[in-house]
RNA sequence: GGUCCCAUCGUCUAGUGGCCCAGGACGCUGGCCUCUCACGCCGGAAACACGGGUUCGAGUCCCGUUGGGAUCACCA
């Protein structure tokens, strides 16, 4: 082993940070810090159209929220134009490049001719040997590919590749306004940056042969490749909107944990055995290429589910806390730092084996939380009535009068009330629950009423007195 | 259409020639636990795409078929 290890996430900011970018960068991330190397972040924005710095600030923004931190950048290609253009002319000069006066239409033109006869779409090659410039038109610069051998492409995931060298066309490296296009960029940057392993996704394994070309071109050696496997949706397509949310910050927003999300992206197209559940330093450890597989593998967001659940049962719950308070503020339930948050702590402990995502968690914090509660209609009617009241009654007078508001006395009380009147504990147990919560689903009622203390269970057993009264 | 990639339960996967009448996980489902809901625990249904080889022996190697995906821009 020679050299560091240099690897590098390059996206283009026509877009969120989406999934199957995320998962790039995971990889990416996971082999650098593996191995000591360097993760280097660039933005490919020579697409000025599209691009913008919107994007890129929320790329940057996905990146942080996952964890995923960069050693050098990130580099934007558009400050890089004046590197570009000197491998261009490096490339012209040696004869590996050509000028081209061909017109986009005239380019159009014969590829549907192609398409038509069911040939190659590539290009023909007419400006190939021209030798005199055609006046008045501002040429493109075209890279000259072999035409006959073949490109072999060793892939770290795929393993060998071939490419017969007859279908690799001339392509454009140097528009006709003078910017470069992206494979000539890559290639350039990925020297440049002493780029050693270019992990990305398969949809570009068609592409490097081109690549692998210009750096000989340019009389450079060439790093090592591995294609990951695209990520699909329900429907074996292309995962993309239609599938639900893809921009990593969605699934943040959704109330995921970022360790989840990251762990459940890991699973898909590697494994380590049977492990299920890694912390970020296992996932360091234990990676490699060879359990990488080839296949695509189909997003599958009930699985996701179970995963943030796993990881919010464990979390610790101050930091739940923390994580979300956002959530809560969002809704209108807490103002900023106007909460105690060990008692926010208390509560979510209650839930966190109960709870999905943040967003669950924070809307079952609504009636520890609120001062009023509403009651679903459905459970009002089975538990708050003429057959709970003198239960309720009781249980209110029995907890008022009580000094000791502890999860054993609270206990007693309830015990010595369901004795009284020899009903099943659930008998009263559901109507508190109503009257607490206003729903039937709830952490243990005794549990309940100690998160939320005397006065409020009290207030809260008074209103459902009145409640069964009045109807 | 050309080229390239891929193919184990619905989904993610284990499996690198005998340990596999195929293991784990999600989901689904029966039960237990129980003040509700969850969690947890025990059980169940569920897959080697198909056809040829190679081999004493194939999910595992080879070929073909089928099916899926990617790519073929003055996008990246």
């Amino acid at each position: 082993m020679t050299g560091k290890i240099r690897v590098r996430f390059a996206p283009s900011p026509t877009g969120y940070l989406h999934i199957g970018g995320a998962r790039t960068a995971l990889f990416n991330w996971l082999y650098a810090k593996q191995n000591n190397g360097t993760f280097i972040l660039r933005i490919e924005d020579t697409d000025r159209e599209r691009s913008t710095d919107q994007f890129i600030e929320a790329i940057i923004d996905g990146m942080r929220w996952l964890g995923f931190d960069w050693d050098e950048g990130p580099f934007r290609q558009t400050e890089r134009f004046p590197t570009y253009r000197k491998y261009a002319e490096k490339l012209m000069k040696e004869g590996n490049a050509y000028y081209c006066y061909c017109s986009p239409e005239e380019l159009e033109a014969s590829r549907k001719e192609a398409m038509k006869e069911g040939r190659a779409l590539k290009y023909s090659g007419k400006c190939r040997n021209l030798r005199e410039p055609v006046h008045g038109v501002s040429p493109v610069v075209r890279f000259r590919m072999p035409q006959d051998g073949a490109t072999i492409v060793d892939d770290l995931i795929k393993g060998r590749v071939e490419f017969s060298n007859e279908q690799l066309d001339d392509l454009i490296i140097l528009r006709s306004d003078g910017t470069p296009t992206y494979n000539l960029t890559v290639v350039v940057d990925d020297v440049d940056m002493g780029i050693t392993h270019v992990i990305r996704g398969d949809d570009h394994l068609n592409n490097t042969p081109r690549q692998i070309q210009i750096y000989r071109g340019l009389n450079y050696s060439i790093p090592k490749f591995a294609h990951l496997p695209m990520i699909l949706g329900s429907d074996k397509a292309r995962l993309s909107k239609r599938h639900g949310a893809t921009s990593v910050t969605a699934y943040r927003d959704m109330g995921y944990l970022s360790d989840a999300l990251v762990n459940y992206l890991v699973r898909l197209g590697w494994s380590h055995g049977d492990q299920e559940i890694f912390t970020k330093e296992e996932l360091i450890k234990y990676f490699s290429f060879e359990n990488v597989g080839k296949a695509a593998a189909v997003f599958n967001p009930e699985k996701l589910d179970w995963l943030n659940a796993q990881y919010i049962m464990n979390s610790n719950p101050e930091d739940l806390a923390s994580l979300v308070m956002p959530f809560l503020i969002k809704d209108g339930l807490v103002k900023e730092g106007r909460i105690d948050i060990k008692w926010l702590s208390d509560a979510v402990k209650t839930l966190q084996e109960r709870s999905k995502t943040l967003l669950e968690l924070a809307s079952s914090l609504r009636y520890y939380i609120s001062e009023d509660i509403e009651y679903n209609e459905k459970s009002r009617k089975k538990f708050l009535n003429e057959k709970s009241l003198p239960l309720l009654l009781e249980l209110k007078d029995g907890l008022a009068s009580t000094a000791d508001f502890s999860a054993r006395n609270i206990e007693d009380i309830f015990k010595s009330i369901v004795e009284r009147h020899s009903v099943k504990l659930g008998d009263l147990a559901q109507p508190v629950r109503v009257a607490m919560t206003g729903g039937t689903a709830s952490p243990g009622i005794f549990e309940v009423l100690l998160i939320l203390g005397k006065e409020k269970a009290v207030r809260r057993l008074e209103k459902a007195l009145e409640t069964i009264r009045a109807s």
